[in-house]
DNA sequence: CGTTTGACTTGATATATGTCAAAATAGCGC
DNA sequence: GCGCTATTTTGACATATATCAAGTCAAACG
């Protein structure tokens, strides 16, 4: 089971968002021999399904896997002491999630379903030992990691000296292009989270969202009804971000 | 030379400024053998000197090696097309730069001296490959990086909700903790960059920092005179930025 | 159906930061 | 020390976003 369950193609189609906007390949490398591939796929030895609200970990819990997520959506928050919520990520189908915990033994923040999801559980301890047998996976699991160094000094740098409209662009770009990847419309996007959640992460009241979602629509870029948008004008969004 | 010329003790001290305006050690493991430890300083080939505005590399060059600074300080940064500078780090003695690069065999963003500086040399290949036969040291090179991430989870993300005086708050403790690191005061402060590159590392105009700089002095929280700042009250700025 | 509830939108106003301009200061060569 | 220049500080005002407060809408439920 577990990576068992999901077939070749699908492997070479596990992604992981990233860097200003853009999303980059995974991790599994496509280049392993059969052989290796067939060690990568018994790595993985436990799924889990989860219903919406549901925790794949807290902050706090060991840091022992990684996991792809096969199906639905999570995400990332750091709560604060006086309650507040910090949303730190929003995580995929065909993503992997847990990346942050790898320094630290334990988990810095937590994780929790937007929807009813499924993922397959990556022992860390495993992988890294296999990437020492597997040069060419070592390497991968080198860039995933350091890709999000890149998505740092992308998206979130860049996030300070972004004006709220700009953000929600980038925002938009971000969540159509993972949609594309995995094989899904890069127009039609079904949002799984709301404006507050969104605000969190992109450092905006939920009202200045909302008022930048209207405005767009206004200006006829999208379509929005709800958390259905429909993306009219993707040039016109990659302009407003730079690119 | 290189490596060698850094002794036993300094090496115990290289470090990587990291995470929500902390510091953690770096990369350089203390609990190698003595044979690996030899291994690991024979690593590095090469030392390099560099005056104030030589580049240490530019956006495009192949990426080959990771650079630990002896002496000195840089920056990297990015040139966007209308040529305004975003600055995307400030990087110390005893610290380790150029890992953006490794994910992408070229450099993304351009590191130059705000000083004369000295850097050794660490070519990526060589440390890749020692680091398949020393498990701990691969261990260190993947907490190192994966603590990128953790900094993008702290500093970099909450950049996006934070205010003015919040963001330079955090920006005095991380320079007060990477020079006491060093083994240099924390509380007296010689930055070596200025308003202007402040302001576009947080995203702020540099006369909103000068504000910033000058109501902390006003509040008592630190003395400033231009580049030097003396911080008065350590315990006040941290609860600025909620630690 | 009508009601309830939560999410979303919109408006009025306050606050924070950016912008433009000028003055003060520090650094530096002579 | 003097004068030059770049940096920094400060002020007045414009703009963007937050805050507070209603109002709308849609899904869920009796």
């Amino acid at each position: 089971m577990a990576l068992n369950d999901i077939n070749q193609t699908e492997i070479t189609r596990l992604r992981v968002a990233c860097s200003n906007c853009n999303l980059r390949e995974l991790c599994l490398p496509v280049d392993l021999t059969p052989n290796e591939m067939t060690r990568l796929e018994e790595l993985s030895n436990q799924k889990r399904s989860f219903a919406t609200g549901d925790y794949l970990y807290r902050s706090g819990d060991r840091f022992k896997s990684l996991h792809a997520i096969r199906s639905g959506s999570f995400k990332t928050r750091v709560l604060h002491e006086d309650g507040r919520e910090q949303v730190t990520g929003f995580l995929m189908a065909g993503e992997i999630i847990g990346l942050e915990a790898i320094s630290t033994d334990a988990h810095t923040c937590e994780a929790l379903a937007m929807e009813d999801s499924e993922v397959c559980e990556l022992p860390y301890a495993k992988l890294a030992e296999l990437s020492r047998e597997i040069p060419s996976l070592q390497r991968h699991l080198y860039k995933i990691m350091s890709r999000e160094i890149v998505r740092d000094q992308g998206i979130m740098l860049l996030l300070g000296s972004m004006r709220a409209e700009e953000r929600l662009a980038a925002f938009l770009l971000n969540m159509s292009q993972r949609n594309a990847i995995h094989g899904m419309s890069a127009t039609q996007l079904r949002l799984r989270m709301s404006r507050l959640e969104i605000g969190s992460y992109l450092g905006l009241k939920l009202e200045t969202v909302s008022r930048a979602f209207s405005h767009f629509q206004d200006e006829g870029l999208i379509q929005v009804k709800a958390r259905a948008v429909e993306i009219l004008a993707l040039p016109k969004l990659r302009e407003m971000v730079g690119k």
